[in-house]
DNA sequence: GATGAATGAGGATTCATTCAT
DNA sequence: TATGAATGAATCCTCATTCAT
């Protein structure tokens, strides 16, 4: 239920790790744990679920670049969406960056992933840049890492963010001779 | 207890948070829980003295840097040092980041962190930028961010990752005009 | 619930203080530790109720007495209150004023104390003596003592136990000239 | 040793029970728990060596009485003795009450409690009242009773605290017919 | 379905007592 | 004889999960 997921989400970025139970989960999504536990067959289940309706939302902002992944703006478009997915949940990205470590089996998280990936990888070649998947992870850990630092001072200049995220990935991509 | 911390740091880069007890790490470390206890206030206090060795030893790999923080190749220096240090406990540092957030405060580990923040300042101001607070905030996450993928990957290659980090951190630091 | 106050109850007149535990309350009561919780959200939280319980109690047995504070036999039928409720249950209310010292803030009880003691000053001030707090605590404790002392014998005579409580009464609100 | 018992009292009638342990004792006495417990077998002989400490300074303060138990002035001077007693110790006789219950086999406490028994018991006698073991054991209640509320409230008028103790046994022995 | 009371394994911490030095 | 580091059973409390209603 989405409630449920919205529920997982809001306790997350709020009083973080400590607070986010099952209880608390459901006493914030209106619904019972009995209920809950009809939705989801276990905690990780939900994290799980958080995790991929992020990774859908990020996709969605990466819409423009889908539709052209080799134009010459493709990167800084790539770096835009990034910016201004994580600025409207500053915190959430984050702290799901360290869910996703205890959350066993995120096996179907992969998919999504992926076509972020691939996505990336084009973007790159169109620089006329061989992407490696070392290279690619490298880039998404740069691009996620800005984003969180500018979400925990509380920025809000998302150009600017992407500028930044821009640069560095370009540099990352370069440095890689 | 060096033992202690020694066995908190391996649990914790080993099978990770859910496994960080305190009984876990008694039993690692070869001491009793009421041994623990008798170093260690509480379980804190054990993730802070882990916390501070770590850092120790990353101000330790800066030394070099610490006795010429303007020479031209400083940067290259700094990187090669953030590269060095956590190439030897990939995981660790990371996972690290992650606990202080819930570890209650953790004053006495600014120092440190001051630190080497003012070292990388002087760095960077010796290439001619201003630093505020925010770009070195930025520059640390980005370095830190490639060294945990390349430890993620078990890349061994220092050379190359901190080329990479030189790289992005003199990318992030023009990006800011 | 009611049935872990009563435990409570039954463990502390029993065995004591020293097994006056979480885990053998709920034992007691027959109840899971996890329930005991969330009925009551400490221990502390236990100990309160009880002594709530057993104030009740006392106010009940006081009946006749608050409907008559100033008539000449209030002072007996006082003590005859006092010893007909605490002769049900000897030890408890002895071990139960042990244990509100370690109680954190038992603000929540005073309301009830408060009623009984205004009440025994009504009574003592229909004898024509003015009751400050300090004759108040002297009489409350003579009286307590006299029960402890009954309850610890194992005396049944109430009626020999409310007349040496009046007369103890009665001499103490006189030796204050 | 007698730094030991002394420190139990100073913590008893200090912070109290919770920080009663033998680590605190030791400390206090300036002493290791290593030799604490080379001259105490367990904490419970700690408990009752203090115990047997105060009874002793009790039966110093009767000795006026023990001198003339039949005297007029016997019942008068035995509640000043035990007014003045606990005068000194306020809080440190009303906790070590409370730890008596705790403390297993208080057997060879037994001689000097029967001493100051039989004492009271010619004293009664000597007003002219039989004595058995209820009486007395009301008395010494009552007594207690009323000094650990003086000390309770602070209270430094011994003279008055006397009087009071009198008049209540008085009227208790009076009461049993 | 939905509910929420009940469960109990597991985690942090304390403290009386021991024993090698 | 003195020391104090080491021990571990016992305590309070949490929380994911179940199941009778």
């Amino acid at each position: 239920m989405d409630a449920v997921v919205e529920a997982a989400a809001r306790i997350l970025e709020g009083k973080g790790d400590l607070s986010y139970t099952t209880n608390a989960i459901a006493r914030t999504a209106g619904v019972s744990i009995g209920s809950l536990y009809q939705y989801f067959p276990n905690k990780d289940a939900i994290t799980r679920a958080l995790i991929r309706r992020e990774l859908k939302s990020l996709e969605d902002q990466l819409g423009p670049v889908f539709a052209a992944p080799t134009a010459p703006s493709a990167l800084a478009d790539f770096a835009a969406a990034a910016a201004a997915y994580q600025m409207r949940r500053p915190t959430l990205a984050r702290r799901l960056d360290e869910q996703e470590e205890k959350v066993a089996a995120p096996d179907d998280l992969a998919p999504a992933r992926v076509r972020i990936m691939e996505l990336l990888s084009a973007v790159i070649q169109g620089h006329g840049i061989a992407a490696d998947t070392a290279l690619l992870e490298d880039l998404m850990a740069v691009a996620r890492s800005l984003t969180d630092a500018a979400g925990h001072r509380g920025e809000t200049d998302i150009a600017r963010l992407a500028r930044k995220i821009e640069f560095a990935m370009m540099a990352v991509a370069t440095a890689g001779r």
